[in-house]
DNA sequence: GTCATTTTGAACCAAGCAGTCCAGAATGCA
DNA sequence: TGCATTCTGGACTGCTTGGTTCAAAATGAC
């Protein structure tokens, strides 16, 4: 051996998926790319193959932290809380936030549809993964089992549609309110 | 005067929306676009001035055709059961069907997010009318005003959920189980 | 048939794209 | 210092992109 391998992949990794997640895959240029990893061409594909192969794994990254973040949350909190505050959390962190790109899956699933359906299988995947999580937790919260299926289908489409909203860039307010009314309708579906 | 004007302009403009729907702004390449409209180079530019200005057209021409659509529709139907055709709709054509490109005014939202502002802020106000129009159909159903604001904007955000997951090819029935439990909470949020 | 108008089709442009290649600089280890 | 390895930066390819231009063909009114 001779060198200590590999620039700072997870960083490169890192800054390529908030670039992916704010722009989408077609918007974001291999020159775009390049810039924000701070890497030269040659290393990118040496490293990563090439532009898709690197976006799946920005999508598995996404996916993988996500899951690990909530799972966290679900340690610590009741799990309509975790659930609430998963929704609500991209107003939390301001309109610079990550959490203002919506969700990478989310913003997949639309991109790739017609146009590389691998890709948006890939994505719908993890976000049943993701809908798995929400059952889970509505199980907790005291659901039967047919019924925290039924509610967490309904909130993964809410989901869905709340990661589309928050980049039209409408007042907080209608949205958290809009969780608000939701969650009330979800508790009382429950007790 | 010698000649009736412009080919068959209407048709054209169609044929656009529909490649645009299906594939997304940026995935349609004017060679795309001149082969379904069945015109040439030249009279694209002269006919409809670049493939932006198109857009547009697109998303209007769309909006105001859902609009349309639906007003129709409420002077047939019982206000809540319009709301609930309109989301279910999507799976009454078949897989074939236009619907399941979900809806062109959300697809342009994120498409356009972090692209091209000025066109998210053009497809959030249609989707705005839409909501409008949700609005009044809860109101005819029963509802006061201020719970048909609130329920109008949670199901708005239920719509978007339900245009981004009709993509994933995901079973039919799953969605209209999730319509339909969605719809028995609203109605009970009514009486 | 004539003539003004509309539409065509193909040539053309400059710019941008993803991806390949390689000589040389930088690096860490012995 | 010498050596093997890693990474760089730039040149390069071949292709696609949206957009312009214009002579020639098609068209309809008279």
């Amino acid at each position: 051996m001779s060198r200590s391998p590999e620039f700072d992949r997870d960083r490169a990794l890192d800054r390529a998926l908030a670039l992916f997640w704010r722009k989408g895959y077609q918007a974001t240029s291999l020159a775009d790319l390049l810039g924000a990893m701070g890497i030269a061409r040659s290393s990118f594909y040496a490293t990563f193959t090439d532009k898709r192969t690197l976006y799946i794994a920005c999508m598995d990254l996404f996916a993988m932290r996500v899951l690990a973040m909530l799972e966290r949350a679900r340690h610590e909190q009741p799990p309509l809380d975790v659930l609430h505050h998963f929704l609500a959390g991209r107003f939390a962190g301001g309109r610079a936030s990550r959490a203002a790109w919506g969700c990478l899956l989310v913003n997949s699933v639309l991109e790739m549809a017609g146009f590389d359906e691998d890709l948006v299988a890939r994505a719908s995947n993890h976000l049943l993964d993701l809908q798995g999580f929400f059952r889970t937790c509505l199980r907790d919260a005291g659901a039967t089992p047919a019924r925290a299926e039924e509610l967490a289908a309904m909130l993964m489409l809410f989901n869905e549609g709340m990661r589309v909203s928050s980049r039209r860039r409408l007042p907080d307010a209608q949205h958290l309110h809009a969780i608000d009314t939701t969650f009330r309708l979800i508790r009382g579906a429950i007790a």
